[in-house]
RNA sequence: GGGCGCAUAGCUCAGUUGGUUAGAGCGCGUCCCUGAUAAGGACGAGGUCUGCAGUUCGAGUCUGCGUGCGCCCA
């Protein structure tokens, strides 16, 4: 027996008692001893911040992690999912900065780092209980308890041996960042922080003159002197930063004029097509004596404006890589970023206050043999005032020099022109009267420039779903790579394990704590030991915090006495999440690391949103390929180092691997989107929470909503009524299936555990087929064949989507199963469920039953990993309470089980097509009955089927019966025939006849739809071919290259599908009028049953008072009918005593009919 | 400003290498069923496929330009 079903299911606490179920009986952990030893399918978990609360957006990436390893753990394979969780960086900070109502790094230092790290400790998994509930109730099955965590001891320490390598492989070194800086704060700002404050100011902005020093000439007859006395032009909004003047850039493919000042001596250079702005704008006359391309100002000498570095190095030459030597700085350089919407198409770069001047100082310096080439020149301090090195203005914060600037330049002739210039620019987002300037910090990258061909060999070979990101957003990524600035002046996160000699400069990399302590002459780890002492609740990870892990020194092994001492910073935490393949494993310091690391890499699958492109895609990608990439002969530099501690080399353990790593297949989730498509945001309350949306509609619908709906890289918005739609769409149509089952089945006695006697594993078709009653699927009937047909036919194609990772598709092909099985193979079947007597009274009765049984076993298997709560709640009911008391047992989860691939032999090709033809029929003929206003109910005589071609005729013939059943018609008849309802149209097959016949196509249609279609076809019938004779040479057409479409005539009720057409016979005599308002009555009967509360078992006696003959006929005529549909013991054509008559219509007559429940003696 | 993506029915979205009548679900309308029943089902209306131009015998689909939106980066 199985377990009887509620009228009306309640998802959400269903779910709730199965994730119970689930968690006592330890499932999830079964599923994988069960796989122990199989072929592994490796999954990384993207570890997700905890402090903050999980929104709807999680549980798609969370849902979408889920549903690929619940298959393929079903498929067979060993899927490990270990949790993890990112614990450090900004955000943390951010957050505890607020509890504390403190903003600032001085403010920082002031509450004390010590105390500061430890409540960044404690906001890090301030929702973690959130994040633990959502996990298990959405149903996402992980590891949580032996999560990997960022900040924990041996996560921390692998991340350093990662950063040992690249050091001790040349591939770390120090430079400088161009950041955003907030100077009166002291402190870099991120990029969101930056976002926050733009306003729109005005700012003066110059046009200088940079006087060009001896002119090389251009070359034979182009403009001899044209550049003698003559000045670049050049523009900018932040006059403070001439005094740091390296370069003017310009664009070689640009072209440039030189032009007369009226009443000047001095020539300008600028970009021709701003010449006429640029002198309306100054209100002078400007003359174009001649124009250059930009390429030929490239290399060109200039005075800049100021002389504090100029004066001292602007004659200095250095040695090119290439041979030759070169002014190091003050020339005119090319630069792609020069454009001419503003300004004058010469640009003015100071490198230390832009981030692409400062790359194209680097290119620059590049050029040069190393150490030859132009230095950064930065005349500001770190607290935004001129130093020392401009004595001119030294001591003053820079926006406040810019008008002295200005009048300095007057005063030199090298002002051109000066306005006001309205533009977007940046303040700090907690001090708005602050502006931030640009402004560079030294800090520590990772070379990954030099591995930018190996990060594109990489990627391409990873699948990415979908597509365009291989070579779109993530390959234009890793074309315009830069090298990684890896440090940040920040407190919490994993501290940078570089340490430098006081005296020498020299710096070692270290690998690990007991590395560390390992140092010849090791102090300060009593910082640690103090604090531990104190609070002995503090964890130990701590100790290679800041910090703690400051304090420690060593002796350094370059200057006796000197001491080794760590750099400051801590390191982007990207780097982190990055480093998890291996650092999840506490690789290679943990014992037993390394087999769970070579066991567990590359990843199968990864996931997470579009945001993560540049974040932890890269960082993955990244990380790998530096490390693990086969060929490191092109690193540069110390490499044959000199007396660097042991380099422990990634090669000898994870031996050249090849591509692509650390992900192979990456699906690229689309940004979730709130309910009225703007970003979700809590303020704006464009999203529900998500226990809220488990408690109303269930996890099921949410999963089926993500996986159902959209690709899962489409951005989506947020639609709570997308979700319930869900329920009724799907979930509760296989549920109300399943229901039907479960009543008659019980109600009949169908009982599979008296029926099968033997081991029952999995219920899979060869366990049923042993049973007592199962009869092979050729004995069965025709819908039984079919259903099965469907059943395999489904299976084999969501088997085919999910291995492509189309779990879109795949929901597609379920959705249209469980249509079928509804609307049709229990429809159609219904009336065999119904007959009477025992399930073994009759083979079709317990085939039908067989067949249902093994469709809904299936379907839980199939829905397993999508909506797991569901198909658990089938299986426990139709597979474990079925046999709970038998001497077998079936696995103890659907989730135990394999997953269904489709039995080829079961599939039936043919039938499914004709059954969906013969669908397609009853859906034409209810078309035409609608159209012609004929109601279902009113039998008509014969319903006409035209075909295009008899292929399925007979078949269909035979089958008449379930087509006049489901069209209320006496009686179907097919033909092919039939020019009275319709004309045929022959129609030229495109495909075929497009490549063949090019432009006489459009000819060969019109000939084709002006023709007789009747005649092309009995010709075409007749002799294999028809010509068509056209200007360019007849053309002649054989029967594939024409296709039959069939058009209903005017005046019929009829309805067209492409190769059928559906024709009602609307001639109704008296009996079948009759026959109709028989079926009116019984209707209008039942309608009064249900209003009066009769229970359906209830016997009625009818009254009908009603002065129309016809219906009065028809009651006599169809009496016993009438009586037998609504169960009326007497059907009087009079009124009853002592009811309330209901006032009603049958068809244009009226009548008063009367109903009370009969007496039950 | 740059890169990438998206734009199809009132809404949410499909649309396979270009091919004849562009689909689904919801919503809406009409109706059916009343032994899956506080369910279920059918049918219908609704589209200049973002605009313009091009390639082609043929464009929702390919190309170019524009508009709008989103994300990332400046």
């Amino acid at each position: 027996m199985f377990h009887s079903i509620e009228s009306s299911v309640s998802f959400p606490k269903l779910e709730e008692e199965i994730a119970r179920l689930w968690k006592q009986r330890g499932i999830y952990e079964k599923s994988l001893s069960a796989r122990a030893g199989a072929q592994p399918f490796v999954f990384y978990e993207g570890p997700p911040t905890a402090n903050g609360l999980p929104h709807p957006g999680h549980c798609l990436t969370r849902s979408i992690k889920d549903l690929f390893p619940r298959y393929k753990t079903m498929r067979g394979y060993l899927c490990q999912r270990k949790a993890g969780w990112d614990t450090h960086g900004l955000p943390v900070e951010v957050e505890v900065c607020k509890e504390l109502g403190i903003h600032s790094k001085e403010e920082i230092e002031a509450f004390g780092v010590e105390p500061f790290i430890q409540k960044c400790v404690e906001s890090v998994f301030r929702y973690t209980q959130q994040w633990e509930q959502l996990t298990e109730r959405l149903g996402f099955w992980i590891h949580l308890d032996e999560a990997y965590v960022t900040f924990h001891r041996s996560y921390v320490e692998s991340v350093w041996w990662a950063l040992k390598t690249l050091f001790d492989r040349g591939l770390l070194y120090q430079g400088y960042k161009i950041v955003w800086w907030w100077a009166q704060g002291g402190t870099a700002l991120s990029s969101g922080e930056v976002g926050q404050g733009y306003r729109e100011v005005a700012d003066p902005s110059v046009y200088v003159r940079f006087p060009i020093v001896s002119p090389r000439p251009l070359g034979e007859g182009q403009g001899e002197g044209l550049l003698e006395n003559a000045d670049l032009l050049v523009w900018t909004t932040t006059p403070w930063t001439l005094p740091s003047n390296q370069f003017a850039a310009v664009k070689p493919d640009l072209e440039y004029a030189v032009v007369a000042v009226e009443g000047e001596s001095r020539k300008l250079v600028l970009a021709s097509a701003l010449v006429e702005s640029v002198a309306a704008k100054a209100g002078k006359e400007l003359k174009v004596l001649g124009k250059l391309a930009g390429e030929k100002l490239i290399g060109l000498r200039y005075l800049p404006p100021y002389r504090f570095y100029y004066g001292k190095c602007g004659e200095k030459q250095g040695n090119l890589k290439q041979g030759g030597t070169q002014h190091i700085a003050w020339r005119v350089v090319p630069a792609d970023f020069v454009t001419i919407d503003t300004g004058t198409g010469i640009v003015h770069q100071a490198p230390a206050f832009g981030e692409v001047d400062y790359d194209l100082l680097q290119a620059e310096r590049a050029r040069f043999v190393d150490g030859q080439g132009p230095n950064l020149i930065c005349s500001v301090g770190p607290d935004g005032k001129f130093t020392d090195e401009t004595p001119d203005y030294q001591g003053r914060w820079v926006k406040d020099c810019d008008r002295e600037i200005i009048r300095q330049l007057k005063g030199e002739s090298l002002l051109f022109h000066q306005e006001q210039y309205l533009h977007d620019y940046p303040f700090c987002w907690r001090a708005d009267e602050d502006p931030l300037i640009q402004y560079p910090r030294k800090s520590w990258f990772i070379r990954t420039t030099a591995f930018k061909e190996r990060m594109l060999a990489n990627n391409s070979r990873i699948n990415w779903l979908p597509e365009h990101i291989r070579d779109g957003r993530f390959g234009n990524f890793l074309e315009s790579n830069v090298d990684w600035a890896l440090s940040r002046e920040r407190y919490w996160g994993t501290p940078l394990p570089i340490w430098v000699c006081e005296e020498t400069g020299y710096s070692e990399a270290i690998g690990s704590y007991a590395e560390l302590l390992a140092k010849p002459g090791v102090k300060g780890t009593e910082a640690w030991q103090e604090a531990k002492k104190q609070n002995p609740s503090l964890p130990d990870d701590l100790s290679v915090h800041k910090p703690y892990i400051d304090a420690v020194t060593y002796d350094s092994p370059k200057a006796p006495g000197a001491r080794m001492r760590r750099v400051s910073e801590v390191i982007d935490c990207w780097f982190d999440s990055g480093a998890m393949p291996f650092a999840q494993w506490g690789y290679p310091n943990q014992p037993g690391s390394a087999d769970c690391f070579k066991n567990q890499f590359p990843a199968d699958f990864i996931s997470e949103a579009l945001d993560q492109t540049r974040g932890w895609f890269y960082s993955l990608l990244a990380i790998s390929t530096l490390l693990f990439s086969e060929d490191n002969s092109a690193s540069p530099r110390r490499l044959a180092g000199e007396g660097q501690s042991e380099i422990r080399n990634p090669k000898s353990e994870i031996a050249n691997l090849p591509y692509p790593h650390p992900f192979r297949n990456c699906i690229v989730l689309g940004l979730m989107l709130g309910e009225d498509g703007g970003k979700m945001s809590k303020s704006k309350r464009n999203y529900r929470e998500p226990n809220e949306i488990f408690d109303r509609y269930g996890a099921d619908a949410l999963r089926w909503y993500f996986f159902a709906n959209q690709p899962p890289w489409t951005s989506i918005r947020y639609s709570e009524q997308a979700i319930k739609d869900c329920i009724p769409e799907f979930l509760l149509r296989l549920w109300n299936v399943y229901s039907f089952f479960v009543i008659y089945a019980n109600i009949d006695g169908f009982d599979p555990a008296t029926a099968i006697s033997g081991k029952l594993g999995q219920l899979d078709t060869k366990v049923l087929a042993t049973a007592k009653g199962y009869r092979p699927i050729a004995d069965r009937g025709e819908l039984d064949r079919w259903i099965l047909s469907e059943l395999n036919r489904t299976a084999t194609a969501v088997v085919e989507c999910m291995d492509r990772y189309d779990n879109f598709a795949a929901c597609a092909r379920l959705t249209e199963f469980v249509d079928a099985l509804s609307n049709w193979y229990v429809r159609r079947s219904r009336d065999r469920f119904w007959s009477s007597g025992a399930a073994e009274a009759s083979t079709d009765k317990t085939d039908a039953y067989w067949t249902l049984y093994e469709c809904l076993l299936t379907t839980s298997k199939l829905i397993a990993p999508f909506v797991p709560f569901l198909a658990e709640a089938m299986w426990q009911n139709l597979a474990v309470a079925a046999f709970a008391n038998a001497k077998n047992q079936p696995a103890e989860s659907v989730h135990l089980c394999d997953y269904p691939t489709g039995d080829p032999t079961a599939i039936d090709q043919q039938l499914s097509e004709r059954m969906a033809l013969a669908r397609e029929i009853v859906s034409l003929g209810r078309s035409a009955r609608m159209g012609a206003k004929l109601k279902v109910r009113q039998p008509l005589a014969l319903v006409e089927v035209v075909l295009a071609d008899d292929t399925h005729r007979p078949w269909l013939e035979e089958h008449a019966a379930l087509i006049c059943d489901e069209l209320n018609v006496k009686r179907v008849e097919f033909t092919q025939k039939a020019e009275q309802y319709i004309t045929y149209t022959v129609l030229p097959d495109l495909k075929r006849l497009g490549p063949r016949l090019g432009k006489q196509l459009p000819a060969v249609r019109k000939l084709l739809a002006e023709a007789d279609g009747g005649k092309l076809l009995a010709e075409v019938e007749a002799t294999g071919h028809v010509t068509l004779p056209l200007p360019g040479g007849s053309v002649s057409l054989d029967a594939e290259d024409i296709q039959v479409r069939l058009q209903a005539k005017e005046g019929w009720a009829a309805a067209q599908g492409h190769s059928v057409v559906v024709v009602l016979s609307t001639e109704l005599t008296e009996a079948l009028i009759q026959e109709g308002l028989a079926r009116e009555l019984v209707r209008v009967i039942q309608d009064r049953r249900k209003e009066t509360d009769c229970e359906f078992t209830d016997r009625i006696m009818v009254g009908i008072e009603t002065d129309s003959a016809d219906l009065r006929a028809a009651i006599e005529q169809f009496r016993d009918y009438i009586a037998g549909e609504t169960l009326a013991v007497e059907l009087l054509l009079q009124e009853l005593a002592g009811i309330e008559p209901l006032n009603t219509k049958v068809g244009d007559d009226t009548l008063k009919l009367y109903v009370k429940v009969a007496d039950q003696s």
